[in-house]
RNA sequence: GGAGGAUUAGCUCAGUAGGCUAGAGUGCUUGCUUGACGUGCAAGAGGUCACUGGUUCGAGCCCAGUAUUCUCCACCA
């Protein structure tokens, strides 16, 4: 007696145990296997604040899929997992803890920091690892990594190193986005622009000397205060008399230049401009033009500084009032107008950017951006789909210098030293004991650490043991494919792709393969502001991982967002629930071995069809995927299963099985049992815990379905002509069902079936089949016979081509409604030839389609027409 | 302002190389205790593939334009 499983599936009962027995087994773990081909994925390492989300789930899905599927395929696989440090989101996190002790930095110190910052990561850092773990992750956890181990912090140092004594790496004072809450330096794409309901304020500036004014307009009020020009256009109409006077600036009581640059709109607002070069970027440009003065008028947390004279100490915010008010009772303000604008806020803490001038860290980009664009426009690196990578190219060509330093103390620090006594500046790994210029001992690293995403850029590398020669590294590199959200290609995708070839020489990975956002069912980004997230272990707990999995990956082409429904899942619930059942109806029937003797010989039309079927659907499966049509091979699969296999081959098979008598029982359980194994394989990287419980329940030779090896089309299950015989069956079948529920007839009610065929191939086929099809098509008798001899002719008839099929019931058929289901019909098939005719008549189409094609048309016809006969020949016969 | 999507059944989406009589899931209607499964089985209704032109023997698919819509980038003080 086989073995039983549960009625219905209940993935809580297996998950855990199965991914147990994988670890237990190092399943997961990759070797240097010379004997193999390398197959290597990097996990886009997440953040050791995080917390499982949809966007993991989905990236996890497809990455675990790929290294299951190559696993499969002979290839040695790694998939790298690890996490980064996240330097400015954890310590935005950790300094809201602090907070709510009552502590600050300062309280605690660099070092102190640091230390609560390391706690933290051992508390919370593991933790998304586990959750990954519960969507099926096929990680080689023994190789986890951080972006601030030693070994990758030794990374970053060489690389900072080399680029700097390349000349890369410089430090310079420009206009950065500057956050005065997290009191850091932020990059430009951490700047989300909101748009802002704000006011345009007008104000009046007198023209020196005269009694006159000229009118600017501004939406911050307070920068007035570091206005070092008042700029026009140089072709303004209006202010050529100006250009080249002053102006004197309201509240602080200086003169300042009126200049002429075309940065000015003329169209926009009062046509005057206010130049504020430490506050504003495009002021800051305009500065640099006319060698215009900073002043730098804020402290670092957003308060007024010295220069603000009686505004100091003030909020920026604060600060405003005041002017607007001051301004006001000197009679200098002319109006306040209501003004959209955008915005920059800090994409973590949500404060307002301040633009300031900085001296901080950049890495110089024109030169090693060019070889990251020509390896896209090459065609060495791919994006799938495609037009990603017009994005990448796009934010390349455009590129401005990477601002590297950030004002934190969570992260790589600068491995940049000054003499406190010569100010000498000095770049190495190691902190020097003294200064190479004067020799003196007085030695202070700078305060900065490097942006996040600077370690990450090496992420492909640095886990492998870079700048280390590991075995690892010479095997595993470069990487395979790089699977993520299109929300990091900036970010992440291209800096690594040009940090790679710079320390390299080679591209980190060929393929980008970039999918989309998870929506809610309204189609909003799930976010933490709306409440709106879903939480993929609340799926995984209700539903399963494999369901989870399925729904990610099924319904949506690669790189499009879509939207999260729990009906899909409960959908792809219920299709591991079938293909469960089909498993344990397969188990209820296998008695013993007796069936592993079959041969090919032995098999029947139906077995041989299914065999045949499997066999290209294991075809076309392997191509889809080797493509990254991972969506398409998916449902290719369900299909394949629930409708092909269940519905149909189950169906077909049952009076075999029933029949102790029957000759043919245990080749129907050979083919059973094979076909669902051969499709269990192909879909273990989609699902693959039910595959594994199954598998294993299935059969005791191979102890894992994760190390099984991937099915191959083979030529001996290849049976086209069964396959088309059993196309023939189905579609009698169909249309019995048809009219028997048309004319509302239960199941239950049995009728007797007169095939006529006037062929005797059509004939055998029916022959052939007759246990199954008078299951199939609820008949009590099946007749086979040449002609319509004996069949009365008030049965009801239906018609496949080159055959029509009678049922005789006992009641009286409605001759009328019967005439009218054949008209339709007819109607219908010379619709039909009417546009094939339409099409073979058509010179341009008979001389330039394809013969195939034609073909195809051709023999359409003449099933058609043959049809038609027999449609007629009925109909005739019944009006008579 | 620049770039890239999307527009196909009530809803959510597929549609791989132009050959299609346009599919799936879900929802809807009808019937079914058919010895794996009601998380099931069977049957059915439901579409001017946004619009206008063009290329082609042939267009949901390619090209041009229009409309609606989403996203990213840039941004005006």
């Amino acid at each position: 007696m086989g073995k039983m499983l549960d009625k219905t599936y209940d993935p809580t009962k297996v998950e855990d145990r199965i991914y147990q027995k994988w670890l237990d087994n190092k399943y997961f773990h990759a070797e240097v296997d010379k004997t193999k081909k390398p197959y290597t994925i990097v996990i886009p390492p997440p953040n050791i604040t995080g917390k499982l989300h949809m966007g993991h789930a989905f990236d996890n899905t497809l990455q675990d899929i790929l290294i299951r599927w190559k696993k499969m395929q002979g290839y040695s696989t790694l998939w790298q997992p690890g996490t980064d440090h996240a330097s400015i989101a954890t310590e935005v996190k950790i300094i809201k803890q602090m907070a709510d002790e009552g502590l600050t930095k300062k309280d605690l110190g660099r070092e102190g920091f640091l230390k609560r910052a390391w706690e933290w990561k051992e508390e919370y850092g593991g933790r998304i690892i586990k959750q990954l773990k519960k969507m099926g992750s096929s990680c080689d956890w023994e190789r986890e990594r951080f972006t601030m181990d030693e070994g990758l912090s030794d990374a970053v140092l060489d690389v900072f190193i080399k680029y700097y004594e390349k000349g890369y790496i410089y430090k310079g004072a420009k206009i950065i986005n500057w956050c005065p809450e997290c009191q850091t330096t932020i990059s430009e794409a951490e700047v989300d622009h909101e748009e802002k309901q704000g006011h345009f304020w007008h104000i009046k500036y007198p023209i020196a000397g005269t009694d006159d004014f000229i009118e600017i307009a501004t939406t911050r009020p307070e920068t007035m205060l570091g206005d070092t020009a008042v700029a026009v256009h140089p072709e303004d109409e209006r202010y050529q008399h100006l250009i080249g006077k002053t102006v004197l600036l309201p509240l602080v009581n200086k003169e300042i230049p009126v200049i002429a640059d075309e940065y000015v709109d003329r169209t926009f607002g009062t046509g005057v401009v206010k130049i504020t070069p430490a506050h504003d970027p495009n002021d800051f440009e305009v500065g640099l033009r006319h060698n215009l003065s900073q002043i730098n008028i804020m402290n670092d947390n957003g308060t007024i500084n010295s220069q603000g004279g009686p505004y100091e100490g003030l909020d920026r915010y604060e600060a405003r009032k005041q002017i607007v008010k001051d301004l006001k009772e000197q009679d200098l303000l002319v109006k306040i107008e209501e003004h959209t604008h955008n915005v920059g806020t800090h994409d973590r803490c949500h404060a307002v950017i301040e633009p300031m001038i900085k001296m901080q860290w950049f890495v110089k980009m024109s030169e090693l951006v060019k070889p990251a664009i020509e390896a896209l426009k090459s065609g060495e690196l791919k994006f799938v789909p495609e037009r990603y990578g017009k994005i990448y190219l796009n934010w390349l060509e455009n590129i401005q210098d990477w601002c590297i330093s950030r004002q934190l103390w969570w992260g790589h620090r600068i491995p940049a030293y000054y003499c406190e006594e010569c100010g000498e500046l000095i770049v190495q790994k190691e902190a020097p004991t003294e200064c190479p210029k004067c020799g003196s001992h007085k030695i202070k690293q700078d305060e900065d650490t490097l942006d996040t995403w600077f370690s990450s850029a090496l992420w492909p590398f640095s886990t492998l043991g870079w700048p280390k020669k590991t075995p690892e590294f010479d095997y595993f590199y470069p990487t395979a494919t790089l699977v993520t959200g299109y929300d990091i290609i900036f970010f992440w995708v291209a800096r690594m792709v040009f940090s790679a070839i710079e320390f390299t020489g080679e591209l980190p990975f060929k393929t980008v393969l970039m999918h989309g956002l998870i929506r809610d069912s309204e189609g909003r980004k799930m976010s933490k502001s709306l409440g709106n997230g879903i939480d993929p272990l609340e799926v995984i707990d209700k539903y399963g991982a494999d369901a989870l999995r399925f729904t990610i990956v099924t319904g949506n082409a690669m790189g499009n967002d879509m939207r999260f429904y729990w009906e899909k899942v409960e959908a792809n619930r219920n299709f591991a629930n079938k293909i469960w059942n089909a498993s344990r109806f397969i188990l209820m029937n296998l008695e013993d071995t007796s069936h592993s003797n079959v041969k090919l010989e032995d098999l029947t039309p139906a077995d041989q069809w299914i065999l045949s079927k499997v066999n290209t659907l294991t075809q076309e499966v392997t191509e889809n995927m080797d493509k990254y049509e991972l969506g398409i091979a998916a449902s290719k699969l369900y299909e394949f299963l629930w409708e092909e296999f269940c519905d149909w081959y189950i169906e077909m098979v049952k009076p075999r099985l029933y029949n102790e008598s029957d000759e043919t029982k245990q080749a129907a359980l050979w083919t059973l049992k094979t076909v669902l194994i051969h499709v269990l394989k192909l879909l273990h990287p989609y699902m693959p815990f039910i595959t594994e419980e199954i598998f294993t329940t299935l059969q005791e030779e191979e102890p894992s379905i994760m190390i099984s090896s991937w099915p191959e089309y083979q030529e001996i299950w290849n049976f086209k002509e069964e396959e088309k015989d059993i196309e023939v069956l189905k579609q009698a079948v169909r249309n019995i069902r048809t009219i028997r529920s048309n004319m509302s007839v239960p199941p239950s009610k049995k009728a007797q079936i007169y095939v006529v065929s006037e062929k005797e191939e059509i004939r055998e086929i029916f022959r052939k089949a007759k246990a199954f099809f008078a299951t199939l098509a609820y008949g009590s008798t099946i007749t086979i016979q040449s002609n319509k001899d004996g069949i009365l002719d008030d049965a009801v008839s239906t018609i496949i081509p080159e055959a029509t099929i009678y049922m005789p019931f006992t009641e009286l058929v409605d001759i009328e409604k019967e005439k009218n289901r054949l008209e339709k019909e007819k109607e219908k098939l010379q619709s039909e030839i009417d546009r094939v005719n339409h099409k073979l008549s058509n010179a341009g189409f008979v001389n330039k389609a394809p013969q195939k094609v034609v073909d195809g048309e051709k023999a359409k016809l003449e099933k058609y027409e043959q049809m038609m006969v027999q449609v007629e020949e009925r109909l005739k016969s019944i009006t008579k």
